[in-house]
DNA sequence: TGACTGATACAACTCACGTTGAACTGAATT
DNA sequence: AATTCAGTTCAACGTGAGTTGTATCAGTCA
């Protein structure tokens, strides 16, 4: 389990949020991201990279592609790491 | 309207993110605050203007203290914040 | 008034984060 | 093999956020 204030870290980050908020409708591969953040090609890599360290996306090569999902419990991950957000509590 | 982002990057800090845990449970006076978290004063305050000027916390005085609390919509407003959540919609 | 307490404001410093440019990997094409 | 494309990694840099110390403000009590 990853601390709570790191996966906000991660998301508090105009590159990344918007990243994420793509993520949340469909999966893209990076070319399809930096169509609409127009940054440095590494750069967004390695905001990518934050993004994979805190377990928020996972990615998947797809020729010469790779494409980047959100991970399937990244919504439910960043709302429990708000402040009052109820303890995790297993079903 | 406060940006996503800025919000987010409020709550993205260990100090500020331990004050709101605190705060959601009831208002307290920095003093209060203080026996939780163990650092300098002038820390805190600076941390708490952080918190005030990205709207999430509310203060009152109170003779010579100084009681913080959460802004009415600050849980609201955390969650909307998030990526993917839904676009702020008036009732 | 003066001393004391709770809290904030200001200025200086430090270090981590985001940015940049170049080098590198891995896959497809010719 | 050589080239091109998609993406990553590395090293270096500069800025800004968090920290520190000092000064200041506001309120209470003697």
């Amino acid at each position: 389990m990853v601390d709570p204030v790191a996966v906000l870290q991660a998301v508090a980050d105009p590159v990344r949020w918007a990243v994420l908020t793509m993520l949340v409708e469909a999966p893209r591969c990076v070319c399809k991201l930096q169509e609409q953040i127009p940054i440095a090609g590494n750069l967004l890599s390695y905001h990518l990279k934050v993004l994979r360290e805190a377990g928020l996306v996972t990615t998947s090569r797809r020729g010469r592609w790779v494409d980047y999902a959100l991970a399937h419990d990244a919504a439910k991950r960043m709302r429990a790491a708000l402040p009052g957000a109820p303890v995790a509590v297993p079903a």
